[in-house]
DNA sequence: CTGTTAGCGCTTTCAA
DNA sequence: TTGAAAGCGCTAACAG
């Protein structure tokens, strides 16, 4: 009835319990024919170790937490994605926690991973949550994801969402557009505050007008923002939006506006979530490869719980997509195969660290 | 420097391990200033219990398992959401392992998980490997997810494949079409297989000629076949593809050659992902409601855990959606807040059990 | 090379 | 109401 457990196994084999763990393990000097009486009573009992019990002596779990502000979207699909792909490479397990969009959640999903993980990658958008949660780790290793409060110090990945930003609005100047318009994202994410200066920055740079409209990351936001844009007469020639999602939102209002894109009005994004490839004229756009962030973060974790001492924050510089939203329309491009008509042309480095 | 300890706790509130375990479960009898005690000792040390070590002396880890095929697209993050919110909620933790395309891999998942989890949501469109994994569980509790190899006596969620592709087919009759071709998944995929035997079938009852066009669930593969419609001077006059990508490949394709969608040709999906909402005209699709399907998931396996006999498998009927790729081009609908301006109107009912 | 045994940190009888 | 002690299943010293 209950599953066979290792003294069943030594019983069978008329061996000690040692053996059998010394055979399963691979460790220790053990006999052919031990070995062979061992796989056979395991073989017969259908055994398989209880990882459980293996953790708790070997105070090991081979496990890591992933704790994520939320789970919707294809962003944390494709992150979650990078780090299981990496992590079953190495033999270890995740254990994902999502919507942890306050402080005190966060804390107690950190509280609760204790015993059960060997370290955690931590994400989160929101400066106090991220503290909060790290707070409480009690020495648990850990990697912060985009979190612009993580201390310098301490192993984290960040998007260089500020310098994508001048990135994308050097772009549109360099297109000879001049009125160009910013959708922000919501005010206390990190990443929307860090476009957003990075495109004031930019723009003062250049001595232009900035002309900021709110946000809030969701397309319905952006399609408001385009429309009030249309209605209002203004003459705005190009748009920086927070995100893909805002960007495709006002590509369509200013297409049910009559508006030509991008011709009358360019229009950049930010992630490049797949949709961003898919829509006509395709977006132009900062690509963040989130699937190699993933992985990336999960390889450092390891590190760190292998005691090495790996500090510091790595950056990882977004990467210029050029795609219909903004491209020459004299310009003639080859058709790629399988794909909608419009080039993709990339400009700026990949990610590195600094 | 090391976390303390249950011992370190009841040596510092001067009382046994055994009243500190009291005071932590809520479970026998306590006195006031024991709890008191207990409690200070906590505080001082930031004593959070070791839930490996408690798993291992409960035999309940409170922690259920999730294997799926894969990670990649907006199903499996939906998936994953649904489970996650309806665990979280109950105190439950999630561990999930991804990527198990062949059956000895996924057996391998499945194994690792002893000891770790409490039970089993077990997600593989692919029958082998479903039955291959669903073979090693050792009397784990189970559910089982679009898997239509599942035994009809054991927990198990599957979608309606054939009757949602019956009803497309269905309504694209209703709509006056007759040429309608279909645009078939992968061979060895289950779903895919449901949806095109129930799209034969009501074309064989219509005494409609079948025509079946291969593709494999990808956006490429639907943009090959609308191509080949297209230049082959097929009067096809509706088409119902295996998913939304393929489907949305199909418009892409017609629209490069100049066909119109709906008036020339209508066609349906299979899904509703997000992207089936925001194309134009909007893609009319057969909608499943994932995250409910994680939900739904999560709490029959708990029940499973709790000793309750709950099997059979529960039957989730998509619900048509439609929208402007097969909607009346004469009929002028309302305009949708912040949405696309087509009409979202459902059909055929929710799901329930059988 | 193999077996005995003492934990890992917690829960839970069983006595006191 | 409390404490002592026996496990949960496994690993890892340590003896032999």
């Amino acid at each position: 009835m209950k599953p066979a457990n290792i003294r069943d196994v030594a019983q069978r084999a008329e061996v000690s319990v040692a053996s059998v763990s010394r055979v399963l393990n691979g460790a220790g000097p053990v006999t052919d024919v031990t070995r062979k009486k061992v796989m056979e009573a395991v073989e017969a009992l259908q055994y398989v170790p209880h990882s459980g019990a293996r953790s708790l002596s070997t105070s090991r779990s081979q496990t890591v937490g992933v704790i994520l502000p939320d789970l919707y979207g294809e962003f944390f699909s494709e992150l979650i994605r990078g780090i299981d792909l990496a992590a079953r490479e190495r033999g270890y397990h995740l254990i994902v926690s999502s919507s942890h969009d306050d402080a005190g959640e966060a804390a107690a999903a950190v509280r609760s991973m204790r015993g059960r993980v060997d370290g955690l990658i931590l994400m989160s958008p929101h400066a106090a949550v991220g503290q909060a949660a790290a707070g409480v780790t009690g020495g648990l290793p850990v990697v912060r994801l985009n979190d612009g409060a993580a201390e310098a110090d301490r192993p984290a990945i960040v998007v260089d969402n500020h310098g994508g930003a001048v990135a994308a609005v050097k772009h549109l100047i360099a297109l000879g557009r001049s009125r160009i318009a910013h959708i922000a994202g919501p005010n206390d994410n990190m990443e929307a505050e860090a476009r957003l200066s990075g495109y004031l920055e930019a723009m003062a740079e250049a001595g232009l007008d900035a002309r900021v409209i709110e946000g809030d990351f969701d397309m319905a936001s952006g399609r408001r923002a385009g429309l009030e844009m249309a209605r209002s007469g203004d003459s705005v020639d190009a748009v920086f939006a927070g995100n893909d999602m805002m960007a495709l939102g006002v590509m369509l209002a200013l297409q049910d506006a009559g508006r030509l894109c991008p011709e009358d009005v360019a229009v950049v994004g930010f992630d490049d979530v797949p949709l961003a490839s898919l829509v006509r004229p395709g977006l132009t756009t900062l690509r963040i490869d989130i699937a190699e962030i993933g992985r990336s973060a999960l390889v450092r974790l390891l590190a760190a719980i292998d005691g090495q001492q790996d500090t510091g924050r790595q950056i990882v510089r977004p990467e210029l997509v050029i795609r219909g939203s903004t491209s020459d329309p004299d310009a003639q491009r080859p058709t790629t195969d399988g794909r909608p008509s419009f080039a993709t042309t990339t400009a700026q480095g990949d990610k590195q660290d600094v």
